[in-house]
DNA sequence: CGGTATCCGCTGTGATACTG
DNA sequence: CAGTATCACAGCGGATACCG
């Protein structure tokens, strides 16, 4: 990410300066941006889960984004993973701390999402109606 | 998002179940994940802005992009358009009720992503040193 | 000033097949 | 069971040019 404006000195806050301080923000969400991140986070939220169980669990998911995706979260350190050295092989995964506090964090979003999910439907629907009537 | 699963009925959650319970969360990470929305809620987060001031402000942001996501976000109902009629003319976006909860949400994120980032980045750099290692 | 229109490359994603 | 390899493709996003 090249945001690598310098901030101004003193004084109150520019617009630019803001537009700097959501840099974190993007962070987290390009970590977490992913078609299927949030979904996995969430689904191993509860505790240890084995691979098939979540190919199972997330409905649409092919195995090489779950392999894709696991191995990103992993990277980051939000997964932790556990091979058996049994067989048939038994791999688990688990959310690390930082990410169990992200779970946390995302629950305001849920929330929100699920307060305005009406609103924003009916705006979109508006909107697009208005869009047709105007030009049609 | 065709997560049409049926919901198990009573009990205890399954894994399944879970994962549904997370569509609200990727319903707003969808509205929000393109790589400019979240800058511009943020950018907007104090105030009216004008197309150019926001053109200005966020680094490395192509006109289409900016009116493209600011469409995206009008529509969604997460911002107000409003034209003054003068020559020049004059267009200026600002948040709207809904938007600007959900921009106290992003800050709960924010906070975790500040908090985390020397962790993540060294888990990155430990994953990738081992790698290498190992098959090297 | 505040956009649209067009072209085009890149990355994320899916389908399919193979493996320790 | 838990992956990896390969191919193919759609859509996002960037560059550039033009318009009311």
């Amino acid at each position: 990410m090249p945001q690598t404006k310098t901030r101004g000195a003193g004084g109150t806050d520019t617009v630019e300066d803001i537009v700097i301080e959501a840099c974190p923000v993007r962070e987290v969400l390009d970590r977490v941006a992913g078609k299927w991140s949030i979904l996995i986070i969430v689904a191993a939220a509860r505790g240890p889960v084995r691979f098939t169980e979540l190919e199972r669990s997330i409905d649409g998911i092919s195995r090489r984004m779950l392999t894709l995706t696991l191995r990103n979260l992993e990277r980051d350190g939000l997964l932790r993973r556990t091979v058996y050295a049994t067989v048939p092989p038994r791999v688990e995964y688990e959310l690390t701390d930082i990410a169990r506090e992200l779970h946390q964090s995302l629950l305001s979003l849920t929330d929100w999402a699920e307060r305005h999910r009406a609103t924003i439907s009916a705006a979109r629907v508006a909107y697009d109606a208005g869009r047709l009537t105007e030009e049609g």
